[in-house]
DNA sequence: ACTGTTTAAATAAACGGTTTTAAAGCCCGT
DNA sequence: ACGGGCTTTAAAACCGTTTATTTAAACAGT
């Protein structure tokens, strides 16, 4: 590193002022044409580098924004990131992204962080028991927040989420339409929003159905392939003898067949299983997975746009935002086979 | 947004100056503490909140620290990352990550951001074609760059990968010691470093026990489940008909052995599939995936306590670091099954 | 030649911290 | 009363930009 390179660096240079040379950079009409080009010239041929802290201290606006989910390693989320990632680029946003694996205090820190490097706006998946003050610590201090996902209970920041009461009941429909009537629910927590709308969603197709709800049936546990794959276990050890399975998302459900394989027994023929999310992976899995489309790139784009909008002031965004699911029907579910003695 | 609460104002309302605020937030032993304590709950009473790009252009220190990788929501780097995270997060770095999907210009675009915000270092895995001279420009602006995954030619900053050759060539010699004659090598480029060791690995495994290599069976492809699923098409399709297949990772080998089974043939049983990493996947796949342990956590730890070793000036970290990869054995190899005309 | 306008560039004051240097206050011995 | 050595605090310079305000120069118009 010879030498720092910074503005006055060029003007000494040149023989004019810093001022000129900021000017000139950001393509200011204040100064010549021919000054422009030879100050750009100059900070090309030098490998001058912008200083964002320095200018920040003194626009405030940082151009950072900070994206906050419970595991970027999710393909769900992973999904959504990808989203936000295209459209803030489109706005040369930097992005700082974090999991909070559901611990509060993580959340807390990365959102005191991106405060201290002065962040322009944060989009959360909020971590599970998060108090709305800690929503309200960003923007108190003029960080406008905007939620995924999740919701929280007495905060009226803008949401960005799937219809998840509504999507697992197609899933649910689906597999009473083909006649299955024990119908187990596999995976997640009920300590969300997102986990409450679920089993709404689930209890609710039953229920229009005449279809008695059995607690019994709902086997929560991780989200994730591992948590499906152990729970099969479980599930196939049931006194119902469940013939289908609502899973919470396409990774249990994934899990679940490959746990359901190793017992022996053909998913999509002896067991139904549905997803939901339908990530890429769904499409391939074998046998493919039916399952309920949430929008993930939608969300993401949405949330990212939202947020962006809010920011440059040209709209204020509000309210929640809910998108329909859609189911996508493969070969993971089938008819119910009648019972060997009946 | 009530009013922005500054080193000053703690000062004022407490009638010292603003050298002994900050003097006593960072626990100087130049100021009581008496004084320290009662500015220290004035901070937090008013809720202070630290300017960090204030701080960092008279330090030069920002506490930023980027990581680029080919894609984060791939498991391999996932796992690589998460072990970079955990070891930044206890020595309170921020951490900025970034996707370069192998584009060169994107990967260029990152560096030059995270010189602009004063990053204090870089952990990247090149992208495809790296100059070199995209690595220095970092370092010239004191910002030094470990690399992970993949080696760049002609340029002396450390890195830690697997050992790649050495990792293929037990995975091939696993299946010629189960009888296998006709092996496939599955996925991936021969573009990186990463993919000629991996090459070099198959073929002198091969050569060493006296089989003839054949280029047919080499079917380089995308490195995602997609890329081994749309493989197997082509892979069973080879006149040479193969009876085993080294995958470039774990993702293209489940995604192959998910093609295997759609055309009806059993994996681990009519076709010996091995992957690479060994994912956490691996080990609930049906079957379960005889991989190759790449050692990802390592990579990730070791690679960040380098850098947070070297930013503090304890230890200079150079050349190459190998880990030794080791073998994984599961249920998608098995015996070569006698020709059914032989 | 003298205003009055435009246009181009320079000056200087922020922005919110850190850190060096200097000063003030106090204790104590003589 | 004086001064040496400590501890504690204040003052001021600085980090690299941006931007409002001035200044200077050039040019018209009368």
């Amino acid at each position: 590193m010879a030498q720092k390179i910074k503005l006055s660096t060029i003007a000494e240079t040149l023989g004019v002022s810093t001022a000129t040379v900021s000017l000139a950079l950001r393509d200011s009409p204040l100064v010549a044409a021919v000054t422009r080009e030879r100050i750009k010239e100059q900070a090309r041929a030098l490998g001058y580098i912008y200083n964002r802290r320095a200018a920040s201290l003194r626009t405030s606006r940082s151009g950072i924004i900070g994206v906050v989910v419970h595991d970027i390693m999710n393909p769900f989320y992973a999904e959504i990131l990808k989203a936000i990632e295209s459209e803030l680029d489109r706005d040369r946003q930097t992005f700082i992204l974090s999991n909070h694996y559901d611990s509060v205090e993580k959340q807390r820190n990365f959102v005191e962080t991106l405060l201290q490097l002065g962040g322009d706006g944060v989009i959360m998946s909020p971590a599970i028991g998060t108090p709305p003050e800690d929503i309200r610590l960003a923007e108190d201090n003029g960080m406008p927040a905007i939620l995924i996902a999740r919701s929280i209970d007495g905060l009226d920041v803008p949401i960005f989420r799937g219809d998840d009461s509504y999507g697992i009941s197609l899933a649910t429909n689906h597999l009473i339409g083909l006649g299955h009537r024990t119908i187990a629910m596999v995976g997640g927590t009920d300590q969300t929003s997102t986990g409450r709308d679920r089993y709404q969603g689930y209890v609710n197709a039953l229920r229009k159905a005449n279809i008695e709800v059995d607690p019994g049936l709902r086997i929560p546990g991780p989200r994730t392939k591992q948590g499906g794959f152990e729970a099969a276990v479980h599930f196939l050890s049931l006194p119902q003898k469940p013939t289908a399975a609502v899973c919470w998302n396409d990774l249990v459900a994934i899990g679940l067949m490959n746990g359901i394989a190793r017992a022996g027994l053909v998913p999509g023929r002896d067991v139904s299983v549905t997803g939901y999310d339908d990530l890429e992976e769904a499409a391939i899995a074998t046998p493919a997975l039916t399952t309920v489309w949430n929008g993930q790139s939608e969300v993401g784009r949405n949330a990212a746009r939202a947020l962006l909008d809010k920011l440059s002031g040209s709209h204020e965004p509000d309210g929640i935002h809910l998108i329909k699911p859609e189911m996508r029907i493969r070969q993971s579910t089938g008819p119910l086979k009648p019972h060997p003695e009946g």
